[in-house]
DNA sequence: CACAATCTAATTGTGCGCAATTATAATGAG
DNA sequence: CTCATTATAATTGCGCACAATTAGATTGTG
């Protein structure tokens, strides 16, 4: 006969920001699909490319940071961009540790296809734009003191 | 001479909501390891062990619903589990296709183990119970309009 | 200069996450 | 009852995500 536990609400899964950050990120990755199929992207490339087309020519490592991802997920992530034809990858000549990443003449083009990504992303979310930017400041502020928090 | 392409505040990632849960998310997740290590669980293993401790002896498709995930990444984790001895997963003798899950003893005492996780994680959050909760609501009415908005 | 310490990417291995397919079981229409 | 339809998992293949390691370049110190 097993005792049933006494509930927990901390340990119950409703209850979790977390995993609401987790599941929403998830649904956010669906509704971009589609959107992003015509791009032939997919999200974490999407990022990628948002990077370079605010700046462009910049190494791995500023991609990394802006992104929070490292070089075990943007490398192949980047070979792929340049076997599509979309960045140029080419070692720094000052810095050879470095590899510079640079839009070529189609990845700069494909940022006029991408404006109507964001349109799709803000109809499907039925959110106003404040709603949206509310919680996209509570989300960073979150993020941030996570981050903070790991070098303890 | 490239021509610098206008600004298009839609297309910033710091504009991002989605961008914000993307990295929120993984922020959540690099903050969990450490926690979960001692429980030798990942992250979304870490979440189908909260199903269960709800609601012991389920078929699969009803922890994919629960967490919105499929069998293809479910049967792979679930064996795992099992490997480790936390679940036993039986062919359901009622309806065949159906797969049950089922905690084991070990299963089942984890869950002492676990109650010290959620304090680790508010605490790295910075937040007050009632931030949390208020973002957790906010993030599933989301995520609940990006999941309908799917279908379209 | 020599040489250790540091920095940057790339590589390797494991575990998701999901689309597409396959296999098997249950259900429903005629 | 028969056969098409539907339901449930499993499998396969691809792309992240990250820890750990490796390789090579640069910097700092004596």
């Amino acid at each position: 006969m097993a005792k049933k536990p006494a509930p927990n609400p901390l340990l119950q899964l409703d209850n979790q920001l977390c995993f609401a950050v987790y599941s929403a990120g998830h649904a956010f990755n669906r509704v971009y699909k589609p959107l992003l199929e015509r791009l032939k992207l997919t999200y974490p490339q999407y990022l990628a490319m948002l990077v370079l087309w605010e700046q462009d020519n910049v190494p791995v490592k500023d991609i990394g940071e802006r992104l929070f991802l490292d070089s075990g997920t943007l490398t192949p992530l980047l070979k792929r961009l340049e076997a599509a034809g979309l960045i140029k990858r080419t070692r720094s000549v000052e810095d050879e540790r470095q590899m510079l990443i640079a839009l070529t003449a189609q990845g700069q083009a494909l940022r006029e296809k991408a404006k109507a990504v964001p349109q799709g992303i803000l109809a499907a979310s039925g959110c106003t734009v404040g709603e949206m930017a509310a919680m996209k400041n509570d989300l960073v502020a979150l993020r941030d003191r996570l981050n903070a928090a790991i070098g303890d």
